[in-house]
DNA sequence: CCGATATGCAAGTGATTACTTGCTTTTCAT
DNA sequence: ATGAAAAGCAAGTAATCACTTGCATATCGG
């Protein structure tokens, strides 16, 4: 990947961030990465070939891994703050508002299984964790899916409000609001 | 409001809903109206102008007002089940699709404001119902704020994976999950 | 029935867009 | 220094877009 190539990815991928993808235009593209128009299409094949090649960087791509899930000490509060937490870390407002704007019906078919990678992975990993946890008998059995659920919709869900509004709807912090969230759910689930 | 704006507003939305509001154009709006596309413009401005008049409709802007709170029991339980349902039946998958469609450069600094109003009300509502509970002796002073998001964030995520993922992410069903992350709540938060 | 109103139709306008072309200049590697 | 490759530049192409115009047709209400 030459460094022209990269340029005009950032650029393009910045742009669907703060405008979607239909309102980037080719040569807004061109003017905030630094290149000529034409240079865009000797580099890439189309518009929409841009942002595929953007899709397979991770810097683009919001890259949450179950390597994750494998940093864990067994122990369900400093476990989930930590799931929460790398999860806030890495899926940040710019990679939300990224998300958002690759929903457009020229590549939404392409673009939409690759966005769904990352809750799958987390939603996955966090019932298989929950499972092993059941195992070492620190976790009676329960409905693993719906807890998983619980707080995969919570912790996205705060990151996307927050993304969407920044502190208009709520003043309070990542850190505060984990902590609040995993210790509720614990004292709020049955144990042994 | 005449039919035939109706049917415009009707068309605009619903498009907008399915292609965003910039690969909307006025051409499928006439088509999928079922007027001239000259008409569009005898009743509107232009094609913003229908947007916002469309917004200024019930039926295309999400009704959540602050009376459902006060249809309560004063019972955390079957309230805090209630108003998860009633977010629910009113954000259709429809609706958040609607909402992301809306998110244009050209129009979103109009439509952000009006996005926002029901996350706002939802959660005000929330704190001042746990407020009252506080006050009817029923819960001890918390942080009714962090406690609210936890509930908002909670509903929106869930409601909104469902939106983007329909059961590809998750195939509980929504009663099941509202009993479950509200039983999993009221255990957790402390009680007197 | 008849006049007013509403709407259709087809063509058009000016602007914009993704992408192309042909030539020129710059950069890079030997 | 030199040739090849990379990139700039300006103009261009064909299509699309939001919106307009002038005329024709349909509908409505008295």
């Amino acid at each position: 990947m030459d460094e022209t190539s990269q340029k005009i990815i950032d650029a393009t991928m910045s742009l669907i961030r703060d405008k979607g993808y239909v309102a980037t235009t080719t040569k807004d593209i061109a003017i905030l990465a630094g290149v000529n128009e034409c240079t865009l299409f000797r580099k890439f094949k189309n518009k929409k070939d841009i942002v595929m090649n953007g899709m397979e960087q991770e810097k683009w791509r919001g890259n949450l891994t179950p390597e994750i899930f494998r940093n864990v000490r067994w122990e369900l509060q400093p476990d989930l703050e930590m799931f929460m937490e790398e999860y806030m870390n890495r899926i940040t407002p710019d990679f939300v508002k990224l998300s958002i704007g690759l929903r457009a019906p020229q590549i939404y078919d392409e673009t939409a299984p690759l966005i769904m990678k990352i809750p799958r992975a987390f939603v996955s990993s966090l019932i298989e964790y929950f499972q092993s946890m059941e195992q070492k008998g620190k976790l009676p059995h329960l409905d693993f899916e719906g807890l998983a659920m619980i707080i995969f919709s919570n912790t996205f869900g705060f990151t996307f409000l927050n993304a969407s509004f920044d502190n208009k709807l709520t003043s309070i912090n990542k850190e505060n609001y984990i902590k609040t969230t995993v210790a509720t759910f614990i004292q709020g689930i049955p144990h042994y």
